[in-house]
DNA sequence: ACAAGAAATGAAAACAATTTCAACATAAAC
DNA sequence: GTTTATGTTGAAATTGTTTTCATTTCTTGT
């Protein structure tokens, strides 16, 4: 009556053999004589039998599925590193269950709770700051984690990214030698490691290298969203900023269409440097001068690493950063 | 020494009740007495237990998860169905498995199979071609399938798409009106029906009520993909097209670009009007006509109408259609 | 106070695989 | 021709739940 499905036990039955041998078979184990193989095979081909992963998982202990925990998958930055993951989990053989965030740190912990509750063998997480709660729960399951675009200062758990640091000191760098003195510097909020940490040093690093002193008037926090360009830009000319450096692809293309749409040419009298090089980048007329960060590879080399941690490989260092290059585009001068 | 892990049976132990019991606490099973129920909480909280959803899974024959095929995560207007899709999975408790296809009909029946093996509760299917092969899946297991934006002439299994004929021949006929008599048409493969039935139809059908001859070689079959763009632009003008109706945004950013990098005006001397309504219709200067798809909508649709062949409901319309309009932006007049 | 119906509970059987361990068969060694 | 090692096989336990069905415990009406 209802969907009547072929078990491992009808094929056993069919083929005269025990469950375990076809379970060798199925499984691949060499231990089993090729004449009984091939017999097993062929019951399977006829009652075309497909092993059930869910009974796998619960006698195995594995699901071949790993969480991937990502705040927006309409968010190329984040879609690109997703893309990385899946095609290095499917080369793996593993599965990814997506689930997205929104950054929302209340979604991130009972996202994260019913991933550990599917019993995946590993989780890549995309976000911005690990919140102790988050932490928490990080090391209270055994389960490997691998941070993929995110940065954590405490490194207790895998992680890929590059150095925003010197990624963004170099970007401030390119405005200095066109001759900016007011530089702009826009990110999400200073909260999450990445911009009040690392970007942000790097930004005032640049500026002390130059000799020019640190106006917090200059420094910006906005969400990362191609609609608020409109209002990030008006406040950038408030402040007379001449250029600046944007840490999001999308918010940089915001701010650029707000500078083009008032009769501001790009790069002549305001030049605009972002962080991502997602294809939003080269889309753009003048395109945008970005850092090129290897998008599609930080989510493949998480991706790659945390197969490592699920097989407990021996790792040589699990917080690895990927190079990174700056692009002028038509952005910069 | 392994991951120990608290199971039913310790809960049930240590707060003196059976399995069965616990169960029901944790299922929100109305026939408990609110002491028992209570204090088996009590237990559950102090070992900190979390049922294994694996477990869950094998015995009640329900994974709550769905598995999603796409195109590719990094196309935006897939991933905004995408979008919708996982927020109304996870209003319904449901999680997504997401796996990248690439349109390669291959690579989509063994990722089927993969997600059939772990026993999804359902499966939304984006991509352009039912195969045969795929179509023989789809009915031999009896989980159920429903389409987002793609469809399938056959309308065994659910769909939820725009009226592409009717939307195609509305922009076409936008264009009409602005006086151009070679329009082209740009899509990808006509074996999809999508193109080549339903745009293709509407192309026509536009062309006919003009009174204009259909001309083959205004019709073009490419790749979306941003950087083809350029290639097909050259192709436009060797044709001597004054307009083009492109059926993917990335391309009609691309062939945009290439007209502009020419130094072409748009839309005064070349007309654009493209299909899906991405945000990158609004992050190009002209801003791209468009037909406005519901993205979102489709995506979320898709997945109630997914929720409600799961729970066996009654499904009034399984083909459903939703509303489209068209917005002239800034590359028509 | 008692029968009858309803509510609460538990024992045990699924669920569909893997895994362990013992048993048997075969091959190699002497 | 034993003995020993190696290769094949199967029985049964295990995995952590849900579910069924029988049993026990309450209510309630009379």
């Amino acid at each position: 009556m209802d969907k009547q499905t072929i078990t491992i036990y009808d094929v056993a039955r069919e083929a005269g053999v025990s469950m375990a041998t076809v379970s060798r078979v199925v499984n691949g184990n060499p231990n089993v004589k090729p004449t009984t193989r091939k017999k097993v095979l062929e019951v399977i081909d006829r009652l075309d039998y497909r092993p059930n992963a869910v009974a796998r998982g619960l006698a195995s202990k594995k699901t071949t599925t790993v969480g991937v925990i990502i705040p927006d998958v309409t968010n190329l930055y984040f879609s690109s590193l997703a893309r990385g993951i899946d095609d290095i989990a499917s080369m793996y053989k593993y599965n990814i269950i997506l689930a997205n965030s929104d950054e929302n740190e209340q979604k991130e912990v009972q996202v994260l709770n019913t991933l550990l509750a599917k019993q995946v063998d590993g989780v890549i997480f995309m976000g911005n700051k690990i919140t102790e709660e988050l932490r928490a729960e990080f090391s209270r399951s055994r389960t490997p984690v691998v941070l993929a675009g995110t940065v954590d200062p405490d490194e207790q758990v895998g992680s890929v990214n590059i150095d925003y640091e010197t990624a963004t000191k170099d970007s401030v760098e390119l405005l200095l030698e066109n001759g900016h003195k007011k530089i702009a510097f826009v990110s999400e909020s200073h909260d999450e490691p990445i911009n009040g940490q690392f970007r942000l040093k790097g930004y005032k690093q640049a500026l002390k290298d130059a000799s020019i002193e640190y106006d917090e008037n200059l420094v910006f926090q906005s969400e990362y969203t191609y609609k608020v360009g409109e209002a990030v830009y008006e406040q950038l000319i408030k402040v007379d900023a001449t250029a600046v450096v944007v840490a999001d692809d999308e918010l940089a293309v915001g701010i650029l269409n707000a500078a083009l749409d008032r009769g501001v040419s790009v790069p002549e009298d305001f030049e605009i440097i972002t962080s991502n090089n997602s294809k939003l980048t080269e889309m753009t007329r003048p395109q945008l001068s970005t850092v090129v960060q290897p998008l599609y590879d930080i989510g493949a080399v998480a991706m790659r690493l945390l197969t490592k941690l699920m097989n407990k490989e021996e790792i040589d260092e699990k917080t690895v950063k990927l190079p990174y290059t700056i692009a002028g585009k038509g952005s910069t001068k």
